[in-house]
RNA sequence: GGGGGUGUAGUUCAGUUUGGUUAGAACGCUUGCCUGUCACGCAAGAGGUCGCGAGUUCGAGUCUCGUCACUCCCGCCA
């Protein structure tokens, strides 16, 4: 028997036709005298039936046949009655009348149900991830990472771009996330670090001279798991030699505009909006604002500095900021509601959440009562406040207030129903600070990583005020998720030398750490740059999911173990002696 | 490291507020019947460590404490 369709493909054209169809058994309906079997493989669904006045002998071995069981079956297409097509069904005009039945494997009963419309809970899921991805969801979820990887491994392709691997088994870098430590049996007491990406190696191609680098690329981080974050993960990596920033925009946007193109058959309109970070920030309180929505944070400090309501102008004299939502129409907010928008506002560390209902001809408000004619009036004109409206106020330090607000537009969106899944708006944002502050270790650090290109025209302020500097680095942001961010790159080793001294890193352990890209950067490095994008989150938003889990074959949980083949799990005591490791007392 | 949620039949859940007879439903599963179903139908049946451990009580799925797993979030993630 060799197969001769997939089951999504016949139809009335193939009537008459003798064909071989495998798969697997989607559902079975016995009607004892015929039996309907639906066969599902990749590609879709096909009835097929048994008729005992057809063939005896398959009718009779097709009565053990179960759920799952995987078949062969040879058989004619043939046409339905007009008021048995299923119209719910590609292949619903037609069904293949066997002949002959081969069973191939049973199958015991699975854990689940394999179908769409029932729910089973994520760790089962996670257990029998086979059966899983036998679902349709989650099987089409892993066939449009295929389509965005190809038009992107094409895209690049045609764009002058070059696939080279980077090695796994590397070298620990300081900063940045803890890294996954591998043990080396020959260098006993010796570890590798898995790449946190190929940050490093691509910069070392682009010295090497390949001019255009891409990767689709594993990366490892050894943090706390969410819904979009997991331990390894896959990066669309690339980097560019004698290019700005604006030819790698421009590279980049192409590349999402074909991969929505082949995915979702939709058309992107490019160039994509730009904001400045100083702008993001100012306007919508993080640095990878949504805008498929308004909700705009407003800075009313000045107006409020000397108000009576002290909480409001102790801040702004500390150096903090009040700013403020006006949520149009949303005066109707029980306080409940209003309780639970302050603790989800709590969340981001801010210490209360201010709130005034603007009704006909009086503002209902805790904190009405403290502000005079002129202020109530300038906050009237700035808030565009109208009879209907609520307006949310926090007042902290600034980066608590844009925090808070910030996270709380966005919550305030969700509940008010403002984003649609259907919609998408990206933004670059750009001049991001080149280092920040770290006051618990009392030292700046970087915030896109060391090797990011300072601004031109701040370059002078590197020894007098770092903070201020803006860097060459950019983020994309597709609805207020960030989905890819770069830099251009530093490309000479003084000035590499200069940045690193400026985090706080010494000559010696600069050499120690990096001394390998100092040396290459002295070997004559072109201008170069690149960007990274985050393959699952971006498959996650084309199908519209909700956590990067349902678009990985085989992920891990919370706690980053896989519930499939239960790693991580204990060494036998034989390999950690090779690679002389002694653990400590765990406690059982 | 911290906060929230969940855990009861193979699966999804109800039951827990207010402790009390034999822990229910749907789907799935098994058996029988059924020649036009496609969420087939009809009839019968099997199926439970109420996550685990301790405690309170005459009595715990239900109350208390601990613990484990899964999950969402804060911290963390250059």
């Amino acid at each position: 028997m060799k197969r001769t369709h997939h089951c999504c493909e016949l139809t009335d054209a193939d009537v008459d036709k003798k064909v071989v169809l495998m798969g697997w058994v989607q559902n079975r309906r016995d009607h004892g005298g015929v039996i309907f079997i639906d066969l599902r493989d990749r590609e879709g669904i096909t009835q097929v039936v048994f008729n005992p006045g057809v063939s005896k002998t398959a009718h009779e071995k097709a009565g053990e046949i179960r759920n799952e069981y995987v078949l062969g079956i040879k058989g004619t297409v043939i046409p339905r009655p007009d008021d048995m097509i299923n119209p719910k069904r590609k292949t619903g005009a037609v069904e293949v009348m066997v002949d002959e039945l081969s069973i191939f494997s049973k199958a015991e009963t699975p854990a689940f149900q394999i179908e769409d419309r029932i729910e089973a809970s994520e760790s089962i899921r996670l257990q029998y991830r086979y059966l899983d991805l036998r679902r349709q969801q989650l099987k089409n979820n892993i066939m449009t990472r295929h389509k965005a990887a190809t038009a992107v491994r094409n895209y690049l392709d045609q764009n002058g771009f070059i696939d080279i691997e980077t090695p796994f088994l590397t070298k620990s870098t300081p900063e940045g996330a803890r890294d996954y430590l591998v043990p080396s049996r020959v260098n006993p007491g010796e570890f590798y670090a898995l790449p946190q990406s190929p940050q490093l190696f691509k910069q070392l191609l682009m010295i090497a001279g390949f001019d255009r680098y891409y990767q689709i690329v594993k990366c490892f981080r050894d943090e706390d798991l969410r819904a979009d974050r997991q331990p390894e993960f896959t990066q669309i990596d690339m980097e560019l030699s004698f290019v700005d920033e604006k030819q790698i925009m421009t590279v980049a946007e192409g590349m999402i505009v074909e991969i929505f193109k082949k995915v979702l058959d939709m058309d992107l309109v490019t160039p994509f909006s730009q904001i400045t970070y100083d702008q993001a920030i100012e306007r919508f309180g993080l640095d990878r604002p949504d805008l498929r929505f308004g909700l705009e944070l407003i800075n009313v400090s000045d107006i409020v500095k000397d108000a009576g309501f002290k909480v409001f102008a102790n801040v702004v004299k500390n150096g903090g900021l009040v700013k403020a939502i006006n949520a149009k129409g949303c005066a109707t907010f029980t306080r409940k509601q209003i309780d639970e928008l302050t603790d989800f506002a709590g969340v981001y560390k801010a210490k209360g959440l201010a709130w005034i209902k603007i009704k006909e001809d009086t503002w209902q408000s805790p904190i009405a009562k403290f502000f005079t004619d002129e202020e109530k009036d300038a906050l009237k004109n700035r808030l565009d406040l109208q009879p209907g409206d609520i307006v949310f106020f926090v007042a902290d330090q600034p980066k608590i207030t844009n925090e808070a607000l910030g996270q709380l537009r966005n919550e305030l969106a969700r509940r008010l129903e403002l984003v649609s899944n259907d919609t998408y708006e990206f933004v670059w944002v750009t001049h991001f600070p080149l280092v920040e502050y770290d006051e618990t270790e009392k030292r700046y650090q970087a915030l896109h990583h060391p090797f990011t290109a300072p601004l031109e025209e701040d370059m002078e302020k590197l020894s007098t005020d770092p903070a201020s500097i803006k860097s060459r680095a950019y983020d994309l942001v597709l609805n207020g998720i960030e989905i890819g961010g770069g830099s251009i790159r530093i490309h000479s080793s003084e000035l590499q030398q200069k940045v690193l001294k400026c985090l706080g890193i010494d000559d010696k352990e600069a050499n120690e750490k990096f001394g390998f890209l100092l040396t290459a950067l002295k070997s004559g490095a072109p201008p170069h740059g690149g960007i990274a994008f985050g393959l699952d989150r971006l498959i996650m938003l084309l199908c519209k999911e909700d956590s990067i889990r349902n678009v990985i074959a085989f992920p891990k949980t919370q706690k980053a173990t896989c519930m499939l083949t239960q790693a991580p799990s204990k060494a036998a005591t034989a390999q950690l002696q090779e690679l002389a490791i002694k653990i400590n007392k765990i406690e059982e």
